[in-house]
DNA sequence: TGGCTTTGTGTATAGAACACACTATCATTC
DNA sequence: GAATGATAGTGTGTTCTATACACAAAGCCA
């Protein structure tokens, strides 16, 4: 027998999705699953799924974000939440977004069971996307790159530890352009976010670079 | 016979609320209901309710903030969407919060039907507020607050036309600190967002004031 | 030891933010 | 019609922040 709960008024479906990007190549990049089924089978979709019905929303957006690619423990963040009528043809859903930066080092994907169909994609590489997710990602993108300025999510797409080259590579990356190392060294140490950690990271025939820590890992600042 | 929606899986209700921000007696205030019923009988709310089945989110916070309020046509936002199980003691309720800043004269509470039991209360002498009400309000105020320093969102505090005294007291009330006069004109104005209509406003036993107007009206603009 | 590659550092200039005080205009009162 | 009281309107100097820009240091390798 089927189960079935009935209510006095229709309720809508609610999902929770998240857009998890990462640096990967020099490139930003961002996880898609591969559809199966109907509708928009074989495109692109943002990692998600249906809300329990005793689990918090950030729960579930983690769950899932585990479940289909193996991916736990990153930085997290409610970005907006889609229900236009009809952007699910099946029914009507609400869709809470989370994203979630991930380092490009701390990928797992192999060791996920359902993670077989994700798959890394540069940001102007995208499939065909399914549902609004095209609208979804510029939005994601768009809140990312705003906050590079006010905050230090950047850190996120790092390791514990890093150096200053790489820091500013992901600056880079993110904005699209160009950065001053000077300017960009004394910008970021003026935030007094970082300090050194004495080692020194050696990356070639060159010579070797010092390497920072975050003085607050795990936490995003709002800088200025 | 009671009609009955019914499906495979729990689905959790869904409303839209509304945080409602103006500026009355040169002070921050917002407009709260006083429940009728269980739970929470008597204490505060915002005003909103659940999402038909086939209603844009945003259409359900304009619609349900016209019924309960009488307010229409002002600068709406998405906020946060809020779900911890619990929140709501009857049923699992997702709650997708928008906020509206009105201008302090555009209230006409008396107009609306249901709206008998809408008043306005400053931030600081809230009453007892049902569910997690509380903490919306603190989160819409900080991102208020935030918004001011790189958006036009202040304007919406006022009329089409409004003189730059006005102006630098909602950033004054906003942000409860002084400014100087004379840098406050230079920045605004510096930022190209509103140009004088030639008007002179009289309001007192005094000089009369320079009347302005928005640029680009019905339009917050991010700058900087 | 010379060549290649990346790390690491300082200064000068332009622009933005900030501190600060007096005159102008109107209404009211005597 | 002169004095008073209240708010509108205006400029300059100073400090801090953002930007532009070039060369020596350290390691690896041939």
């Amino acid at each position: 027998m089927i189960p079935s709960f009935c209510y006095r008024y229709p309720h809508p479906a609610v999902t929770t999705d998240v857009v998890v990007f990462t640096i990967r190549d020099q490139r930003l990049q961002l996880l898609l699953i591969r559809r199966g089924g109907e509708p928009f089978q074989g495109n692109g979709a943002l990692p998600g799924g249906f809300l329990e019905i005793d689990e918090d929303l950030e729960s579930c957006a983690k769950r899932e974000l585990e479940e289909e690619t193996g991916i736990s423990g990153v930085f997290l963040e409610q970005l907006y939440t889609f229900g236009t009528p009809g952007r699910d043809p099946r029914e009507r859903v609400i869709s809470v977004i989370y994203y979630a930066l991930v380092p490009s080092t701390r990928l797992n994907l192999k060791a996920a069971s359902d993670a077989a169909d994700a798959a890394w994609y540069p940001l102007d590489e995208l499939p065909e996307l399914a549902f609004d997710h095209a609208d979804i990602i510029a939005l994601a993108r768009q809140r990312l790159v705003a906050k590079l300025n006010y905050s230090t999510i950047a850190f996120q797409f790092l390791e514990e530890t890093f150096t200053l080259s790489e820091l500013q590579s992901v600056y880079e990356i993110l904005r699209r352009d160009q950065l001053d190392k000077r300017n960009f060294r004394k910008w970021i140490l003026s935030l007094d976010q970082i300090r050194e950690t004495g080692e020194m990271r050696r990356n070639g025939n060159h010579r070797p670079a010092r390497v920072y820590s975050l003085r607050h890992p795990e936490r995003v600042e709002i800088i200025r």
